[in-house]
This record gives structure tokens, C-alpha cells and sequence, in this order.
RNA sequence: GGGAGCAUAGCUCAGUUGGGAGAGCAUCUGCCUUACAAGCAGAGGGUCACAGGUUCGAGCCCUGUUGUUCCCACCA
């Protein structure tokens, strides 16, 4: 077997996949460390495509999952999907209107549900095969969707027992509704907008006076629910008329006046009317003050019987009627123009109306308490840290949570009231005999649940609770949770509350926050804007390996990061240098008996190569640990592309083309066993890639998948050889830069003298000078008064290099050369020596940092010493 | 209004307990050197937003200012 010629990731990566489930590798195995580790996967909404950002999720999970798996744990990742969410619900409204020119009522709520299974089977199929070209490795077998009976029947179970508790109560609330599809909105499904509007002034007359009190609207409309004009109690401009009643006008309906802190005394007149039916704040109000409650609209936005004779219009064309009635009256004082925020609905935008109903609700007070606490004392950790001030922020400030949606795709509330006596009976079966009057006829609860109900479940109901399981048992708590910032509320605070109240135990001790992917220009992507971009295309073109590469490398945990055809580019040609650079090891290596790098003869740059290849192992590896997944990469990628290919590789050359067979066998045994290392390294982030080409070494056995991570070990530090082979690289720099300056190109080759009083490590090494700096011979000299040549010179610590380039040396040319060397080196001695001459610095810097810089100022003064003697000789 | 982030090279961004400012892309120069032109070798380019403070030493820690982004709550 042998890699082609060009990287094409189409030959590979479906039939590496498939290689992968086949074995089985993705469940989780059995081994010697005997230690679970589990993800728990965020649930991607099915109703749209994967999009580039669910990419970047499922990247950074299938890394950790991966290198936890080779690092010996027994691990598993528990895979879902599936939101019951509105957005669900409304795609495949939209299919059925589509297809059929059929409304969800037309179907009826049977077979409404029929069709929406058979679609979410559909797109959900579709997406495990987007998330599985992604190399993705799940155990699918543990797949679940969170209308699956296995969530179902913990939902069921939890939503009765938190109702047993009282932590679930059945309330009156303001929700926003939409008039036009007739359903409440979450607060997230209102889209806010600014709107030009006006304010209208309303004077409500005191009874038995001729006193007035004016109040300002938005709504004029909906006076006619008003039950209450509220003041501020500090306000001394109001305080005699509190508790006394104005009139309504239109309906001349007396009602209270209210003291209460909610009014703010220096905005508008410091007086408003309160509507409870059609306000939350209201609302609120009216509970504090025991006011009636009157709403005066339906449901389809027209006003109903209590609106008067108003009752049928729509509530814009009330609007407009009413105002005229109240200026007729002489109520309206003024309308002033004014900016407000206007809430719509996301789907159909007409705007929302806030309208009293009877919603169900989990009281949250006791659950976040234990929620708090558990991320206080760090038995869960957000990373980056940040994040855990936004989750206080918000378990702090907590409301009760709406459960109840109006939607019938989701799980039906498990509340059942009696025919005859209307009692509610909460109960995961349906009950058949009503507790108060025998009856046994009954009604379930048109609602469904709030799609994150059960969601907040996920980390324990796919591991089979209420059932005591095994699993549950084993993989419970979980370790990590990977999801990007914008559901720590909706999700991730969710579901450390219910593990800790359902199971008794923190869901999960790691939470792993990333940012959002955005586009080249910064925006977020979405289908209005038409800039979101599909993984499928960008693997089909480029490759799983490269789009992965490209998501991860060089991000920062918790911040956003940009998608750009170039960044994908620069990664694509780092996923085709490791492929080229393995061509290279494997075309070499054919045939030749690679042997165990311990048997070897190594030289200093395979002791170089080997050491730096160790501290990658080791930086790289703690990286992972930290979920610094992007610093990892970029670390991995450094070492390869520069260390490796750059330096290593060349480095090899001279021995690998020499006739010594013994020397060429050790240096091929270095670079794949380097070359292992690294892809072993790697193979978290870029799976297939690195399968592919591990496979085809021919000294190793089996998949990359189920093979060690490396570890760092200390005996390859190989201190000294690594300063050596440092020192050549220096002098080979060097020489390239000279030859850079004056133009000598690489094929014209070059003769050195060198004046050293470490001769040695340039025998040894003279075979990399050659080959690295295009050197066709070395001559030691004592010193330059030894060459008749004219020549260029290189000053390094321990080293002077002369060069001769005939023609190409220009005494005026290098004499100015040398001086801006000198003015460099002069102003580095004036820097250490400002540092050094610095009393403060001496005494109260650690030892370290000041022997490191009086090193760094003696290699300079020598270096100093060099130039002058060489300038001073060609000024002579 | 409450909370969080960001401000570093032309662009996109790294910078892990404070110890001489980094990468990729772009630009410029020279190379088809038998793995790779999707490449190789070089070069230029930054008052680390501003102002104070702590420190021997600040991109990093503290305070304030300005600009900017996001989240939450929203004033009748």
C-alpha cells in the first residue's frame, strides 16, 4: 500500500468510516483503566441543516471523545437530537401547506402527529449522516431523540413527581401572543424591532371632582381592561388622591387609584393605568392590589364582549375608533410621537399581543438554590470561567418557569381534568376513575411541554432513568458537556438543576463553552441574511479533515470565531503538507526494516527532532486536558509543519541518500516513529487523515482509533544534543541570510572557513551544513589573517564564518553589512545592560531570569568583539 | 437599566502563574533544491485604545475614560 500521489480526501475518508463502525470503535470499550468517561452531546434542532456551527461542536466533542478514548478511558458519547421546539413545529406546518394546501387544524392533532413523525424521521436520518461525514464517533446505537419513549417516559415520570412535590403549579400569567397563529410565543420567538408610535395622553376624570389625572399609552385600545390608575407613593404630586376612583371614560367604569413602587415618578406624567389582562407588569401590579382582571380581546385579536360596543373590531381598527371616541370626550390630551419597541412574531411578524392565560409553571426557587451551590463549590466548572458569572447572574434572578406551549408537537402535559367535577389529576397514565367524584370521564391538557423540559433531562433519561440501570449506574454523573454559550440559560443551567433534583447528583462536572461561527465579515449566520454555510459542501470539496482543522486550530475557548475561504485554504495546505511530508517517510521507508528508536544510533538532530517532538507531546497533551483544543492544534501544527517538515526532514536527507546502510535505517526508524507520534497526536482533530496514513506505515497494526496517545517521557530531553543541533540550525539561518543579501542563489554553492574552538560538533554536523545551506566544503581556519580570499563574514557566539563569493563581495557593500550587524548587537548590550545595571532588578529578580540575561549580554559582547575586529580589519 | 466580552501588524486573531511583542493571510525579494509551487529560503511591518496606579519589571494585575459587540430585563 502506498499513498497517492495527491491528497484526495473522497479516496478515504467515507470508507475509513465505515471501517470505524464496523469494529465497533465507537462504543464504549472495556480496558485497563476501567474508568468511564462520558460527553453528553447537545441536541442540534432538526428542523434546519447542521449548520457550520453544530461543525464546530461536534469537532471539538468527537476531539476530546477520541483522545480520552486513546488515552484509555472507557468512553462513551451519548448522541441526540430533536427539539420539540416551535420552529419544529412550524417547518412542518409549512410542509404540509405545502404539500397538501392543508393548516394543522384542517389534519386534526392526530394526524398532524403521523405526518410530523414521519418528516422528523426524515430530516433527523439526515442529519446523523451530515454529523457521521464529519467523522463524528457516536455510539449511534445510543442515539435518542427527545420524543423517543426512553425520554418520554422519564419526562412523564419527573414532571409527576415535581408536581407531587408542588413544584409544579398551574398559574395565570401575561404570555405573548400571536393573534395571527393563534399560539403563545416563548420569550425567545418574539423578535423585538423598534417602531415609530405614539403616545396617547389620556385624562381619566377624579369622581366627585373636578380634579384629573392624565396617564400615557402605547395601546389605547386597551383601556378598556384598565382596572387601576397606579401612582408612585413617594410622589407628593398624587398623594391626596390615592384610594380614591377616577372614571373610565368610554365605559364609565370607576376605578381605584393604587399606590405602588413599580411607577417610576420621572417618566411621562408619573402616572399609568393598569391593565392586568394585557400588561405582565400590570399584571403584577393588579396581583399586589387585588385588582380584577379584565381582558378585553380574543384570541384571534378582535375585541370581545367586555370591550362594549367596540366588541368585533379588530384591535388596530379599535384602536383608531377609540381614539376618536376619547378626543370626542374630551379624554385625550395630546399624542406625541414616540419610538418603541415593538414585539413580533418571528414567524409571521405581525405584532404580538401580551394577553392573560392559564400556563403551567415550575417554581424555581428550591431548585436553583442546590444549583448555585454546586457550581460555587466547584463541583462544576464552566471553562472559560468566566461564564459561571453569567450563570449566577441568571440562577440568581430566576423567574418561574413557563412550561406549558400551545403546540402539539412536543409531550403532552400529563394533566387530566375530570368531566364532571373538573378536578385536575396529574399522573404519567391516564387516569380512569376521578379521587373526588367517581367520575370516569376525562380531558387531557391541550398543552405540550416546553422542548427544554425535557431536554434538561438528557444526561440521565438516555442512560434509561427512572429505570435504575446499569448505565445509569456507571456513566452517571457524566464528565463533560461541550455547547456554545447561547444555551447556558435555555440548557445547561436546566440541566444541573434536574440532575440534581431528580437523580441527586450534578449532571456533568466539566462545562466546556464555545463561541458562535460567524462569517468572514463577523455577522452570524443566518437563512434571512443567506450567509450560513453547509459543512456537506465544504467537506465535499475540501475534505472532513481540513473543515475540522480549519473550525478548531488557533481558537480560543468561549470566543467567536470566523469562517473564511481563506482560513480554509491555509488549513487545507497544512493537511497536504502532513500528507506530503508521510509520501516522503513512506516512499523511504519501503522496504527497510524500521527499527525501535531505543536500538538506534541517534545523531544530534534525531535526538533533536525526538526532543522537541517530546515537548510537543507534553504541551499538547495538557492543552487537551484544559479543553485548550485550539492551542493544542496550533501547537501540533507548529511542530509539524516547522520542526518536522522544515527542519527534521532536510536534516535527514544527507544520511537517508548516503551508503551507509546502518545510518539510513536509523534515521528512517526516527522520522516514522516521529512521524507516528505525531499523527497519534493529531488524530483527535483530523481523524481520517491520520488513519489513512497510520495504516499504510507498514510497522503498525490496526487503527489509529484504538492505539496509546503519547506520553512524555523525560529521558528523551536530550539537553545538550538540543543545543547543538540548535547552535547549527543558527549558523544555517545565518547563512541563508547572507545569501539572501547579496543574492546568491541556492544553486550556487558556497566554501566556508570557520574559526571555532568547537570543531567538533561541526564535523559532526557538516553533513547539515552542506545539504541545509547549499555548502560545498568547510575549512577550519585560527583565524581570518589565514584567508587570501576576499570574503563575507558571519559573527556567532563560539563562531566566525568567512565566505568567500568572489565576484558577488563587495568590500563597501559588507562593510556597511557588518555595521548595522554591529548597531543591532549594541543596541541588544545597551538593553541587557540597562536591565542588568538596574539594582532593583538584580536583588529582586528570581536568579534565573537575571543568570538568563547576563548569559544573553556575554554572547552579545562577543558577538560585538567579532564585528569590530572584522570592520576595523576592512577599514584598514 | 443589569451582566459579560472585546480593543495587539494592512486583514483575521493567538499571547496559559507579570520577565526582551507572535501566527496565518496579505505585501516585498530570491528560488521549479529528486515529499510538497496547495511549496522552499529570506525581508518589511505594532506607542499592545487612552489616562493613571501597583511592581525591579505591565499586552498581562488594579482604577478610571473612550469606542465596540453580545446576553438578559424592558418604562406605561
Amino acid at each position: 500500500m502506498e499513498l497517492n500521489k495527491n491528497y484526495n480526501p473522497k479516496d478515504f475518508e467515507k470508507r475509513i468510516y465505515d471501517e470505524w463502525e464496523q469494529n465497533k470503535y465507537f462504543e464504549a470499550h472495556p480496558n485497563d483503566k476501567k474508568l468511564p468517561y462520558t460527553i453528553v452531546m447537545p441536541p442540534p434542532n432538526i428542523t434546519g441543516q447542521l449548520h457550520i456551527g453544530h461543525a464546530l461542536n461536534q469537532t471539538l466533542q468527537d476531539a476530546i471523545i477520541r483522545f480520552k478514548r486513546m488515552q484509555g478511558y472507557e468512553a462513551l458519547w451519548l448522541p441526540g437530537t430533536d427539539h420539540a421546539s416551535i420552529a419544529t413545529e412550524v417547518k412542518i406546518v409549512e410542509k404540509i401547506m405545502k404539500e397538501e394546501g392543508k393548516t394543522k387544524q384542517d389534519l386534526g392533532r392526530e394526524v398532524f402527529l403521523e405526518r410530523a413523525w414521519d418528516w422528523k424521521n426524515a430530516y433527523g436520518n439526515r442529519i446523523v449522516e451530515q454529523i457521521k461525514r464529519l467523522g463524528s464517533s457516536c455510539d449511534w446505537s445510543k442515539l435518542a431523540f427527545t420524543m423517543d419513549e426512553r425520554c418520554s417516559k422519564a419526562v412523564m415520570h419527573v414532571f409527576v413527581k415535581l408536581y407531587e412535590k408542588g413544584l409544579i403549579y398551574r398559574g395565570s400569567r401575561i404570555i405573548n401572543w400571536c393573534p395571527c397563529c393563534k399560539t403563545a410565543l416563548s420569550d425567545a420567538e418574539v423578535e423585538y424591532s423598534d417602531e415609530d408610535s405614539f403616545f396617547w395622553h389620556l385624562r381619566y376624570q377624579v369622581k366627585d371632582s373636578d380634579q384629573y389625572i392624565t396617564v400615557a399609552t402605547t395601546r389605547p385600545e386597551t383601556m378598556l381592561g384598565d382596572t387601576a390608575v397606579a401612582v408612585n407613593p413617594k410622589d407628593n404630586r398624587y398623594t391626596d388622591i390615592i384610594g380614591k376612583t377616577v372614571i373610565l371614560p368610554l365605559l364609565n367604569k370607576e376605578i381605584p387609584v393604587v399606590a405602588d413602587s413599580y411607577v417610576d415618578m420621572e417618566f411621562g406624567t408619573g402616572a399609568v393605568k393598569i391593565t392586568p389582562a394585557h400588561d405582565p407588569n400590570d399584571f403584577e401590579v393588579g396581583l399586589r392590589h387585588n385588582l380584577p382582571v379584565v381582558r378585553v380581546m380574543n384570541d384571534d385579536g378582535s375585541m370581545n364582549e367586555l370591550a362594549g360596543k367596540y366588541c368585533g373590531l379588530d384591535r388596530f381598527e379599535a384602536r383608531k375608533v377609540i381614539v376618536a371616541d376619547l378626543e370626542a370626550c374630551g379624554a385625550l390630551v395630546k399624542i406625541e410621537p414616540h419610538a418603541h419597541n415593538v414585539g413580533h412574531c418571528y414567524r409571521c411578524h405581525s405584532t404580538v399581543e401580551p394577553i392573560i392565560s392559564k400556563q403551567w409553571f415550575v417554581s424555581m426557587e428550591s431548585l436553583a438554590k442546590p444549583a448555585i451551590a454546586a457550581v460555587k463549590d466547584k463541583s462544576i466548572k464552566f471553562i472559560p470561567k468566566r461564564f459561571t458569572k453569567i450563570y449566577y447572574n441568571w440562577m440568581e434572578n430566576i423567574k418561574d418557569w413557563c412550561i406549558s406551549r400551545q403546540l402539539w408537537w412536543g409531550h403532552m402535559i400529563p394533566a387530566y381534568y375530570c368531566d364532571e367535577c373538573g378536578e385536575v389529576v396529574v399522573s404519567a397514565e391516564a387516569p380512569t376513575k376521578c379521587p373526588k367524584c367517581g367520575c370516569t370521564s376525562f380531558k387531557q391538557d391541550e398543552d405540550v411541554l416546553d422542548t427544554w423540559f425535557s431536554s434538561a433531562l438528557w444526561p440521565f433519561s438516555t442512560l434509561g432513568y427512572p429505570d435504575k440501570t446499569p448505565e445509569l449506574d456507571y456513566f452517571y454523573p457524566t464528565n463533560t458537556l461541550i455547547t456554545a454559550y447561547d444555551i447556558i440559560f435555555f440548557w445547561v443551567a436546566r440541566m444541573i438543576f434536574s440532575g440534581i433534583e431528580h437523580v441527586g447528583k450534578i449532571p456533568f462536572s466539566d462545562v466546556m463553552i464555545h463561541g458562535i461561527v460567524r462569517d468572514a465579515e463577523g455577522r452570524k449566520m443566518s437563512k434571512s441574511l443567506g450567509n450560513g454555510i453547509d459543512p456537506l459542501e465544504i467537506i465535499d470539496t475540501y475534505g472532513a479533515d481540513t473543515l475540522r482543522f480549519s473550525l478548531i486550530n488557533g481558537v480560543s475557548a468561549g470566543n467567536d470565531t470566523r469562517y473564511s475561504t481563506d482560513k480554509i485554504e491555509g488549513t487545507r495546505n497544512f493537511i497536504n503538507k502532513l500528507w506530503n511530508a508521510s509520501r516522503f517517510v513512506l516512499m523511504n521507508a519501503e522496504g527497510v526494516k524500521i527499527k525501535d528508536i531505543g536500538e538506534c544510533k541517534l545523531t544530534v538532530a534525531d535526538k533533536w527532532i525526538i526532543s522537541r517532538l517530546n515537548e510537543t507531546i507534553k504541551s499538547v497533551t495538557l492543552n487537551m486536558e484544559k479543553y485548550e483544543i485550539g492551542l493544542a492544534s496550533s501547537i501540533a501544527y507548529s511542530f509539524l509543519w516547522y520542526d518536522f517538515c522544515d527542519w527534521y526532514i532536510e536534516l535527514s536527507k544527507p544520511a537517508l541518500y548516503s551508503e551507509n546502510e546502518q545510518a539510513k535505517t536509523d534515521t528512517l526508524s526516527v522520522l516514522v516513529y516521529v512521524l507516528e507520534q505525531s499523527l497519534k497526536l493529531l488524530h483527535p482533530i483530523i481523524p481520517f487523515i491520520t488513519e489513512e496514513i497510520y495504516q499504510n506505515i507498514p510497522s503498525t497494526k490496526g487503527s489509529i482509533m484504538v492505539s496509546d496517545y503519547p506520553t512524555y517521557n523525560k529521558k528523551f530531553t536530550y539537553r545538550k544534543d538540543k543545543n547543538d543541533a540548535e547552535t547549527v540550525m543558527l549558523i544555517i539561518k545565518e547563512l541563508r541570510n547572507l545569501r539572501a543579501q547579496v543574492n546568491a542563489p541556492m544553486s550556487k554553492k558556497i566554501d566556508l572557513y570557520v574559526v571555532t574552538s568547537n570543531r567538533k560538533l561541526v564535523n559532526k554536523t557538516s553533513s547539515y551544513i552542506e545539504k541545509l545551506a547549499g555548502v560545498n566544503s568547510i575549512k577550519f581556519v585560527d583565524n581570518k589573517g589565514d584567508i587570501t580570499e576576499k570574503v563575507l563574514s558571519v559573527m556567532l557566539p563560539e563562531f566566525e564564518i568567512y565566505v568567500p563569493l568572489g565576484d558577488l563581495v563587495d568590500i563597501e557593500q559588507e562593510l556597511a553589512r557588518l555595521k548595522g550587524e554591529l548597531a543591532k548587537v549594541e543596541k541588544e548590550i545597551a538593553f541587557f545592560e540597562g536591565k542588568l545595571n538596574n539594582p532593583g532588578f538584580v536583588a529582586k529578580a528570581p536568579k534565573a531570569v537575571v543568570d538568563g540575561e547576563r548569559a544573553k549580554l556575554a554572547k552579545n559582547i562577543e558577538v560585538k568583539e567579532k564585528l569590530l575586529a572584522s570592520i576595523k580589519e576592512y577599514e584598514n
